[in-house]
DNA sequence: ACCTGAACACCGTTCAAGT
DNA sequence: ACCTGAACACCGTTCAAGT
């Protein structure tokens, strides 16, 4: 019967989803089993790594986040686009503690379960980090896998004790070294 | 006998940097003693905790640390002084790997054995940051703990597999974003 | 097909028992 | 005083046995 299968499927990732967010990305598998009412052999069936399982909780988030910039892309100058979205990123990355070093981790890791979705997400912030550059808006020594390592960085911050109310600040800090101030005229149109 | 008890915390110490220096700062403290040849209890007793030992083997390293910032504030105009130190931070708090969060964890965690160290080493940054701020030559919006949280995000970062070899270049985009360029004279005394 | 849970090889931490 | 190692309560991962 496929239905129980599904079943099953479904209630781990609801009940993954509640202990990841109490317990973060290291919670224990064993854990989340048993409160789905499940035994490990399933979880494992159905998640054969705790990245399967980390890949599923944040399917959605990795989603809204590409979508969000190439509306970003379409909608605002390069160098509003850029700083939105990485206002995003730092603060959906840490949507579920300690999940950022698991993110720069799976980005070398070909075999990773996160590995294509934080491919996906360096290319997405790259994009708007040409763009922002060829605006001259963006330092030009800088390439997608920096800026990822850098709001990687800051979401793990968020994730430290007692620096969770400083990120605002960091990032504003980390950002200024990104970004290259702007006189901007009326019109946010940039030349070519 | 005393000596026993000597030479068994030495060994275990000696052993500790051999095995924290290959497996990082979570390394296991059973392997730990079990390669020492001493019983589990013999260390805690000699260490009640992880944060007690790492906090043994990382004591010369702040001393030097501490040591350097008063050599360098001496010598070397603002500017230069805070830069200096900085590098030598970071690479000096990734010697161990792992070893940052559990530096940003303690400056929090006033029962850490790691506690005084941490705050020591924030005090000795934020000396080095006001006196750059002072001369101009730092963003004047940030204090001790963002400078330590850079730093320790930083160093984190190093840890993290594929980052290392960027380490340099995110080092300087990240004190660009501390450091305010300044158009020096010849002679580097600031005024006061 | 799918599920279960015992089995294995690990942890950190404590503490009675030994010298 | 100091040391030892068993005991306890946990892990992640695998896989034979069940339905």
């Amino acid at each position: 019967m496929r239905s129980d299968a599904r079943s099953n499927a479904d209630r781990i990732l609801a009940v993954a989803r509640e202990v990841v967010a109490a317990d973060g990305a290291n919670a224990s598998l064993r854990d989340i089993a048993r409160k789905a009412g499940v035994g490990l052999g399933t979880l494992y069936r159905h998640f054969p790594s705790r990245d399967a399982l980390l890949e599923a909780l944040l399917r959605e988030t990795f989603d809204a986040l590409k979508v969000h910039a190439d509306e970003l892309q379409a909608a605002e100058p390069a160098d509003t686009a850029l700083r939105l979205w990485l206002r995003d990123f730092v603060r959906d990355a840490h949507t579920y503690r300690d999940v950022s070093a698991l993110m720069i981790a799976a980005i070398e890791d070909e075999s990773s379960a996160l590995h294509d979705s934080c491919v996906a997400m360096r290319a997405a912030g790259a994009a708007l980090l040409t763009n922002a550059q060829a605006a001259g808006a963006a330092k030009p020594d800088m390439d997608g896998t920096d800026l990822f390592a850098l709001v990687g960085a800051l979401s793990w911050l968020g994730d430290q004790p007692g620096m969770a109310e400083r990120t605002e600040h960091l990032f504003e800090i980390v950002a200024g070294s990104i970004l290259i101030p702007q006189a901007r005229s009326d019109q946010g149109g940039a030349t070519t």
